[in-house]
DNA sequence: ATACAATAATTGTATATACAAATGTAATGT
DNA sequence: ACATTACATTTGTATATACAATTATTGTAT
């Protein structure tokens, strides 16, 4: 990654509280947008990608809108409206829970699954590409010094 | 932070590699929330926060559409509506370039600077606490290994 | 001088992020 | 039984992210 003043065009060098925050937040750019070039040929975001990996994790079983929202990463995007676009793509199918008609059961289709199947190789190669520059060390560092930020 | 497993209700333990990558990403999110909840009750957006402090940077000086874009954290936000947004606020004005035509050039006003001497100190204690939980050698090791990661 | 390319900004479209409000359903209290 | 509360999802609104296409202006080549 470029040096941060490069990047921004700044001649003052800024607190290194906002210098980490800054390259965090670049860092987090950076790596959305290397899986995103690998998703978007396929029409997919990432959060949709996300959602579709984690109905599989169910193997079968259905999940419903929280408990998808749950597992995912980010828990703010709005689940019904990314569901609604899988639907559209024929890779979930939702159906209404008949012991509880407040919720809704979703299932991950055979066409979801197949998309996946073709999608994952790539993924991962493209993650572990991201980090390849860092030991097993390095990452675990880096995973800790981020975690002790709240 | 909570454990990553934990957070994503999984049970299995993902790769080192995506842990890391939704690491970060979990933690950027920590910290753009934290700083928003700084600003949203000045009715200022994180990028809306950055051009003004970028416009602020020029002591009176304009800087045309893309000297703004060239300083942004985040380039591929749209400046054009991100500025408008600011105009409507009469944070910003805007003047045609005479020598070109084509450029524009955009000022801070008065309103703006005054905002920006508001916010200041609220968001540099909000970084700063964002950090505080490392010290300043472990800030420089994260630092350094998120430039590591391309 | 005219055509063509390059530059600067704007506009359009789709999705995601973020949150508030609304809708419909189920559970609970009295 | 009825009202109230809680639950699960949907809908609405505003902004940001991401990129393609368009418009207007300027620069350049022949």
């Amino acid at each position: 990654m470029k040096k941060l003043n490069e990047r921004l065009k700044t001649k003052v060098d800024l607190p290194l509280s906002r210098q980490t925050l800054i390259t965090i937040f670049l860092t987090n750019t950076i790596i959305k947008t290397g899986l995103l070039s690998v998703l978007k040929p396929h029409d997919l975001s990432l959060e949709q990608f996300n959602v579709l990996r984690i109905l599989r994790g169910q193997k079968g079983n259905p999940l419903n809108l929280q408990d998808v929202q749950e597992r995912m990463v980010n828990k703010m995007s709005n689940t019904t409206r990314l569901v609604d676009k899988l639907i559209l793509k024929n890779f979930v199918k939702r159906t209404e829970c008949k012991k509880n008609r407040r919720k809704i059961e979703i299932y991950i289709t055979k066409l979801g699954l197949d998309k996946l199947a073709e999608l994952d190789s790539k993924v991962d190669a493209t993650e572990e590409k991201a980090t390849s520059k860092l030991t097993t060390i390095e990452l675990k560092e880096l995973n800790r010094l981020l975690h002790k930020i709240q």
